[in-house]
DNA sequence: CGTCATTACCTTTGGCCACC
DNA sequence: GGTGGCCAAAGGTAATGACG
């Protein structure tokens, strides 16, 4: 529905200003200088209440971040191919003035514009100023402006670039501060009671080194303070890099103290900011942020009709009454797709979706290689903590714990269908169909527990490492809170149970199934645990190494045991295994006997110990040395020949991460920021 | 219609704390 | 020391009504 207007009504600036082929261009002029001979102000929006007009007018395609200002009012015609209503939501959104709306989206249905006859909607924000320190420079203070030019920025970064040591160093910051305090405090006579004296100051001197190995420690003391005990001041400074000892020295006994004047701030914030206090601690004391106001007006007027028009006019009206703000919007089309990045997937650390494909691909698309190269608004990324947050708490309303499990459950039944056959408070049993028929065709499985996914619980993995994949295939996933025999008892028949429910239909595997649980009864009946571990469980590497080298620590003194202990794993057969522990038991022997007759007393350690915790604790069985045939003997110095190669190759192994431990020993001894580790 | 004031709700931010 | 979880407070938004 659209109003037409006889032409006649049509002022004469309007017709002019509508002619786009003559637009009035004002750029990097000086307004100020224009004002004189400012031009007849150009109407905006013909209402019988009360007309709009500009003083100014520039086409444009993007609105900037700084839009200008002028008294009788500064405003840009936005064109852009195929404008959306989006696309005006993010220029306006976009621009660095903190603000207030006013009203927004009125209809204007009756009345024609500078966009022509047709209705449009006009909504308004107020500039909300900036937060000032209260100890700013005056001269910043009053930085009235209308336009942000590069001169500007640079006038404003001189103020902050004033002050006595550079912000971005934090340790000369942490010393002036410390210096500004102490200096403060002797001030109001605060440290020496009631001595305190006009002639009270305090220095900076070196203590006397108590024994041989101590060193001299920094003090601050009151220069009244004599030898033995007093009521002035003395401090101990604490040396933990923190503080530039140096600095604080010069600062603190120099002759020419700096002057007791109070400095000037050149901080500036976003209105939006929460900080109560400027971020640096002046001599005076902290700077408290105080809210510097600004009367400046942003309307903007759009037609219902954008495809036939595509056009929006922002305009701004008045002087902003304080120092532009630091540039902190951040972009909003960048912003828009990074919340998708992470509305997609909430379940990654801060760290690992910066370095994300996704995200490498935005820094492609820009040439860059981080975030803070495309805006300088990027230099602080904590939002990304908790974006990914709020997204997780969105995706996981009731947690990501045990009760977040039981919700998950019950809005989606399948899930317990498909993936968790067995759900109660204590396990939490995860298995697929698939991962079931694959468990029925191996012959064997890993089993790892990991302690560090879950606070509370322990998870336990069956696992098959597939060498044509050349990766881990995870069968069976087990969360549980307790760790006793029952419950993995337990456990263990949930396996059966959970593979039984996936693959009751396949007949062959399940034979095989069954045949297993047959064989498993019948062995049970006649052997000991431990024979059926022996028959059934290969324990892990790792846990093997850590065993021996925990014997090793707790004393163990035979030579070359290490290589000999650690060659067992290479073995191929079981006969090449019991020879290779045969061996090292015999040189244990041999080495004790030898201690023994030194009467070298030595710690009591059995290598037959060296096996997982399960098995450990267990009496080591007596060995006996067997008798040999003469066939045995033969087929013997063949496997020690094979086991001396083996102990060989392994020798070098061990020389080798021996050098690199000592490689990575030095590196750490080196000053530099350590870096988080995780066992 | 332009503007202001009011209100209720939504979002962001700085800071605290526990944990690794 | 970095990180994540969480909270209170403050700023921002949207809707609405009143007035000139």
């Amino acid at each position: 529905m659209s109003t037409t207007l006889p032409p006649s009504t049509m002022p004469d600036a309007f017709q002019q200003a509508l002619d786009l082929d003559q637009p009035i261009y004002l750029e990097d002029e000086d307004i100020v200088a224009e004002a004189a001979s400012s031009p007849p102000p150009i109407p905006l929006t013909f209402t019988p209440t009360k007309e709009t007009f500009t003083q100014y007018l520039e086409y444009t395609d993007i609105l900037p971040e700084y839009p200008q200002t002028a008294d009788g009012g500064y405003s840009y015609v936005v064109y852009r191919d195929k404008l959306q209503l989006a696309d005006i939501n993010e220029m306006v959104g976009s621009i660095q003035y903190s603000r207030t709306k006013s009203y927004c989206g009125r209809h204007v249905t009756k009345y024609p514009s500078f966009l022509g006859d047709m209705p449009y909607f006009h909504s308004s924000y107020k500039c909300s100023g900036v937060k000032l320190c209260q100890y700013t420079h005056p001269e910043l203070k009053n930085l009235y402006h209308r336009h942000v030019t590069t001169e500007l920025q640079e006038q404003v970064a001189s103020y902050r670039a004033s002050l006595p040591f550079s912000e971005e160093d934090k340790r000369q910051k942490t010393t002036y501060a410390k210096y500004n305090a102490v200096i403060r405090t002797f001030n109001n006579r605060a440290l020496c009671g009631e001595s305190s004296t006009e002639s009270c100051k305090p220095v900076l001197k070196w203590s006397d080194p108590q024994g041989a190995l101590s060193r001299p420690r920094p003090l601050i003391l009151c220069s009244n303070r004599g030898e033995g005990n007093s009521p002035h001041w003395r401090e101990l400074v604490k040396v933990d890099g923190q503080l530039d000892i140096a600095m604080l020295e010069r600062l603190l006994n120099s002759p020419h103290r700096l002057t007791e004047e109070n400095e000037y701030c050149g901080a500036i914030e976003q209105f939006a900011s929460r900080l109560g206090y400027c971020q640096y601690d002046h001599k005076q004391g902290p700077g408290r942020l105080i809210h510097s106001k600004c009367n400046v007006t942003f309307h903007w007027y759009w037609p219902h009709d954008l495809n036939q028009y595509p056009y929006f006019i922002f305009r701004s009206e008045g002087d902003h009454t304080h120092p532009p703000p630091p540039s902190i919007q951040r972009p909003l089309p960048l912003i828009k797709e990074i919340r998708l990045l992470i509305q997609r997937d909430p379940e990654q650390t801060p760290s690992q979706f910066l370095r994300s494909p996704e995200m490498q691909k935005i820094y492609d698309r820009y040439g860059v290689a981080s975030l803070n190269e495309i805006h300088e608004s990027f230099n602080c990324l904590a939002f990304i903590p908790r974006w990914l947050y709020k997204a997780r708490s969105l995706k996981y309303p009731a947690g990501q714990d045990f009760a977040g499990l039981e919700f998950e459950t019950r809005k989606n039944p399948s899930l317990v269908q498909s993936y968790i056959p067995f759900l109660s408070e204590d396990i939490i049993v995860c298995m697929t169909e698939q991962q079931a028929r694959m468990f029925l065709t191996l012959e064997s499985v890993e089993i790892d527990m990991s302690f560090k996914r879950y606070r509370d619980a322990k998870e336990l993995v069956l696992a098959v490492f597939l060498p044509e994949q050349s990766g881990i295939f995870t069968l069976y996933r087990v969360i549980t809170y307790k760790e006793t025999t029952e419950s993995y008892t337990r456990i263990f028949t949930l396996i059966d149970d959970a593979i039984y429910s996936y693959t009751r239909f396949m007949d062959m595997d399940l034979g095989q199934y069954k045949g297993l649980a047959v064989y498993l009864q019948e062995h049970c009946d006649n052997l000991s645990h431990r024979d059926i571990i022996e028959e059934l469980v290969i324990f892990c590497r790792i846990h093997f190494e850590r065993g021996v080298r925990g014997l090793v620590k707790k004393g163990l003194t035979m030579p070359g045991f290490t290589a000999r202990a650690i060659a067992l794993l290479n073995v191929e057969t079981a006969e090449e295994w019991m020879l290779g522990t045969q061996f090292i038991i015999a040189l244990n022997r041999q080495n004790k006997a030898q201690q023994e007759a030194q009467n070298t007393p030595t710690q009591d350690t059995e290598i037959t110990n060296v096996t997982s915790s399960g098995v450990q604790k267990e009496s080591p069985r007596a060995t006996v040395q067997p008798t040999l045939t003469l066939e045995a003997q033969i087929r013997e110095q063949e496997l020690r020949k094979r086991f001396l190669e083996l102990q060989q190759s392994n020798d070098l192994l061990e020389k080798e991460l021996q050098n690199r431990r000592i490689r990575e020993e030095e590196e750490e001894a080196r000053p530099q920021r350590k870096s988080r580790r995780r066992t």
